[in-house]
DNA sequence: TGGAATATATGCGCAGATCGCAACAAAATC
DNA sequence: GATTTTGTTGCGATCTGCGCATATATTCCA
């Protein structure tokens, strides 16, 4: 037989407020009601729990036992059970997203500070990662959702182009190429260029999309970081091709960013989450809100 | 509108076993019936906790959350009520039984084994406590039963006679009175009496049956024990009245206890509980068990 | 590519649970 | 002894939850 959990709520609503008729008008029923769920319960369990004549309600010595049990269980789950009405009502809760490293200092902060005036109790469970381990995140369900590169196109996920990240051209102020307005990939075939590790997704990107046009570059320093390849510019080490989110205009002084053509190499930047999977209230807020101030309409996201 | 207790548990179940099917036939029931109790479960919540195809059932981000709390409840609740279904179905638990110390001492060590030969896990809290106090604890509910010695009745305590226990002439062997078959109450005028203090129901009761009579004995000591006045007694010094219970022949080598008569003063032992209250389980079979094995026919208790 | 197998969802109808109303019964109060 | 208060019971209406049969979706395998 079921287990009866408005028997036992009606059980300790009654011993709590002493009384039938108080605890029916409390509980929004009528009394009859509630005679008949402790009826229901005490000869499903083959027990009186509360003694009562028809002037006064007390517990029996199993009453007694039961009460402080009954009162947790049935505030655990009353509690339980509004915390998850609340998620869905207010879209209340906290969820997991994976970013890379780039997008976590460029787009991020003012992503968060919008969603935060939607949902200022709501926090963010921010992971940061790699492209091939953000995907790997959303995939595994360790992260909701996902902020990467677009690479190879997987079954089973949903991505959503946010904006085109061209590569750049970083050098100082005292590079012979820094007052271009613009520069070809051929003007770099001396430059002591600083590269980031092949096993980024930009790197591998850049790598297969020179490759394609049979533009060779011989990288002379490679570091893991977009960060780090920054920093060696601005020390004066050597120049560098990132991608142009890497970098804020007037965020390292003497640093040079110079559009980088022919072609132009852009990488696609995403949000991605799981196809087939429902996100959390939480998780769906911020979904639509990035997709609404920063979604292009979806489109093909092959190159040039 | 109410909380879904079943619909949590199929929750519970089909995540843990990773099927609806499989939950289906672990809790006996239909998948079907689970289909809607979780359909109703995520409409009542607004929330989706489990993502499933046709195929493969999994747990969404709230699901996820969720589940170690619904298993805390589920199993929360299960296990209380299986305790209470013990309780009733094999009289398990444990109660408080409140019990003169003469009584504890002579009746209970055999009640006690009676008990555990049909109840052997049951436990019996025993609050040894003075006549008045049994009845007080009875009457507020500190103890389901009571073992004590009837005295003035009271409207909501129902008592059973258990047996007289007469009051008794102690003294030793080297006592002139000691190799008499009986004593009277005038044969002690002249006697150096060990009594119990007036606190005690047994005092009380004696000098109300003496003063009835006209009868007047001069206490030279006072004890506030039984057991100290049976000691005094077996030390050599002084007699004393007690009741017959008190001692078991053989006790105590050197004191003999004689019948008092002329009149014979009984002191009833009762059974006792509060009326309009219903005892637990393990309370109930001890209660029967005393009355079949000790109780007489309900009586008037006047003595005489 | 198209069944076979497997797993969940749905239409439908029945049986029992639950509720509210009204009347009743018992205990306390005045 | 009437009145008030409070729990219980009879009854009818409604709602809930279930099972059966069937539909639908997905995967597997030929």
């Amino acid at each position: 037989m079921k287990i009866d959990f408005d028997g036992i709520q009606a059980f300790v609503v009654i011993a709590e407020l002493g009384g039938f008729n108080k605890a029916a008008e409390h509980m929004h029923v009528t009394q009859t009601a509630l005679t008949r769920r402790i009826q229901k319960l005490e000869s499903y369990l083959g027990l009186k729990l509360l003694d009562r004549t028809t002037r006064y309600v007390e517990l029996t010595a199993v009453g007694r036992d039961f009460l402080p049990q009954a009162r947790v269980i049935v505030s655990e789950m009353t509690a339980a059970v509004g915390r998850l009405k609340d998620m869905s009502k207010y879209s209340r809760g906290s969820f997991t997203l994976a970013c890379v490293p780039t997008m976590a200092a460029h787009i991020l902060p003012k992503l968060i500070r919008e969603y935060a005036e939607t949902s200022p109790k709501n926090r963010i469970r921010l992971l940061d990662a790699t492209s091939y381990e953000v995907r790997d995140a959303v995939l595994s369900s360790q992260a909701e959702l996902g902020i990467g590169v677009h690479g190879e196109q997987h079954p089973d996920l949903i991505e959503t182009p946010l904006f085109d990240d061209p590569l750049m051209f970083f050098c100082r102020e005292s590079n012979p190429l820094s007052r271009m307005k613009s520069v070809t990939w051929s003007d770099m075939s001396g430059a002591e260029l600083i590269v980031v590790s092949n096993l980024t997704a930009t790197r591998v990107f850049m790598d297969y999309q020179l490759a394609k046009r049979g533009i060779s570059l011989s990288g002379a320093y490679e570091v893991q970081h977009h960060a780090t390849a920054i920093s060696l510019v601005a020390a004066g080490v050597g120049c560098a091709i990132l991608p142009a989110s890497t970098f804020q205009e007037g965020d390292r002084p003497g640093v040079r960013r110079i559009p980088l053509v022919s072609p132009v190499v852009k990488r696609k930047v995403i949000l991605v989450r799981r196809r087939n999977s429902t996100l959390s209230p939480a998780a769906e807020a911020f979904y639509e809100l990035v997709k609404r101030t920063h979604g292009k309409i979806d489109q093909e996201t092959a190159p040039d």
